[in-house]
DNA sequence: TGTACATCAGTGAACGCGCGTTCACTGATGTAC
DNA sequence: TGTACATCAGTGAACGCGCGTTCACTGATGTAC
C-alpha cells in the first residue's frame, strides 16, 4: 500500500498510476496485486481510509499542544505544517484525489474534510471561544477554516520540503488567512442581527 | 483542443488520458496529433492558455454587471458560477491541474490565479472599499477570495448541473464565505495596528 | 510432540490488446510570378 | 488569368512494448487432533 504514495511521491498523478507500476514499486509481481485489491479504485478507498488515520493522529497532536487560545492558531498551523511534511505522499494524494477521476474516491476524501471541520467546530465550542456564533454559522466557518489550510497544503506541496523559506511564507500567510477569517467571525453576528 | 476538454467533461483526469484516446475522440488519426502538439503536457499548456481567455472574459463580465457595491459579493459570485457551468470542462481542467503531474500546468494555473487576485485588488481599490487596508493585506485578502472561490469551483463540479437546489445551496454557501471574508477585512487594522 | 490439512501471499508463463511513435503518402489551400 | 510550387492537416500501415487479467503453481505459516 506504500508503494503507491511513494509513486505519487514522485511527482506521479494517482489517476495515471497502471496496476503493474504499482507492483513493480512494491518489488512484487503484478498477480499479487489481486491478492490485496480488486482494482485501482479500491487501492484509493484504502488509501483514503488510512489517510483519515494520519489526519486524527494530526488532530490529536493538535488538541494536546493547543493549551492557550491565544496561540491556537500559530501552534495548529504549524502541527499541520509538520505533519503535511511527514506525510508529504499521503497529502499529495488527498490534493490529487479531490479533483480525481473516482467518484468514491472524491467522497471520500470530502468526508474526511468535513469530519475535520466539524471537530474543529467542536473544539472552539469547547473553549468558549464562539459563543456568540450559531451552529449553523460556526460550521460555515469551520468550513472555511479547513478549506483555506487545505489549499495552502497545495502551496506546500508545490515546494521543495528543505526549501525553508518558502515553507515560512506559507507558514506565515496560512496564520494570516486564519487570523483575517477569525477576526470575521468576531464580528459576524452584527452583520446578520 | 477541444476533445480533451470532452474527456475531462465526462469524468476521465487528464492525466490518465493517452494521444489515441484524445485523437479517437477528435474524429481522426493518431498521427495527426503531432501536427499540433509535441506530447499531452504540451497540449496541456495551451488548454491553459486558453483557460486564461476564458477567466479573463468572466472578469470582464463581473466588471461590466456588478456598479452598485453593496451587491458585488452576490452578483460576482452569481457570474462565477453561471460562467462555471457555462465552461464546466474547462473549469474541471483547471481544479485537476492545481494538483495534477505536470509541474508546468501546476504553475500556469496558479499563475492565472495570481493575476486574478490582482485584478481583484485594483477593482476593490478603485471602488474605493479598501482604503484602510495595506498593499500586502489587500493582496492577501484578495488571495484567500479567489482560493474560497476555487474551492467552492470543485463543490460545483462534484454536482449535477441542473440540480438547481445543491447548486444553490452552494451559491449561498460561498457568497457567506466572502462575506466572512470581508467582515474580516472590515476588522482588519485592529488588529495589526 | 507430531502429523495432516487449510489458508493465503506470492510466482511465472501466457493471452490479446491498445499504446506511443515512425514513416512515406495524399490532397486541399494559399502564394509567386 | 493560369501555372508551378510550398505549406500543412490529415492518412494508414507498421513497429515493438507494456498493459490488465487468467491460470495452475509453490511454499510458508497457522490450526486441529
Amino acid at each position: 500500500m506504500s508503494a503507491p504514495l511513494t509513486l505519487v511521491g514522485k511527482g506521479r498523478h494517482f489517476a495515471s498510476l497502471g496496476i503493474r507500476e504499482v507492483t513493480r514499486q512494491a518489488g512484487v509481481v503484478p498477480t499479487s496485486f489481486y491478492r490485496h485489491f480488486r482494482n485501482m479504485d479500491d487501492l484509493g478507498l484504502q488509501l483514503v481510509d488510512e489517510l483519515g488515520l494520519v489526519l486524527r493522529r494530526m488532530m490529536r497532536e493538535a488538541r494536546e499542544n493547543v493549551l492557550q487560545a491565544d496561540k491556537l492558531i500559530d501552534e495548529s498551523v504549524g502541527i499541520f505544517i509538520s505533519h503535511a511534511q511527514a506525510n508529504r505522499s499521503f497529502f499529495l494524494f488527498m490534493a490529487q484525489g479531490l479533483a480525481g477521476e473516482s467518484r468514491a474516491i472524491q467522497e471520500g476524501i470530502r468526508s474526511e474534510m468535513r469530519y475535520f471541520a466539524s471537530e474543529l467546530a467542536n473544539d472552539l465550542r469547547r473553549l468558549k471561544l464562539v459563543d456568540h456564533l450559531s451552529d449553523g454559522d460556526l460550521e460555515m466557518i469551520c468550513d472555511l477554516v479547513v478549506r483555506s489550510v487545505a489549499f495552502s497544503l497545495t502551496d506546500l506541496l508545490g515546494v521543495s520540503a528543505d526549501d525553508e523559506y518558502q515553507v515560512e511564507q506559507i507558514r506565515k500567510r496560512t496564520t494570516r488567512f486564519l487570523q483575517l477569517i477569525f477576526v470575521g467571525a468576531e464580528h459576524w453576528d452584527n452583520r446578520r442581527p
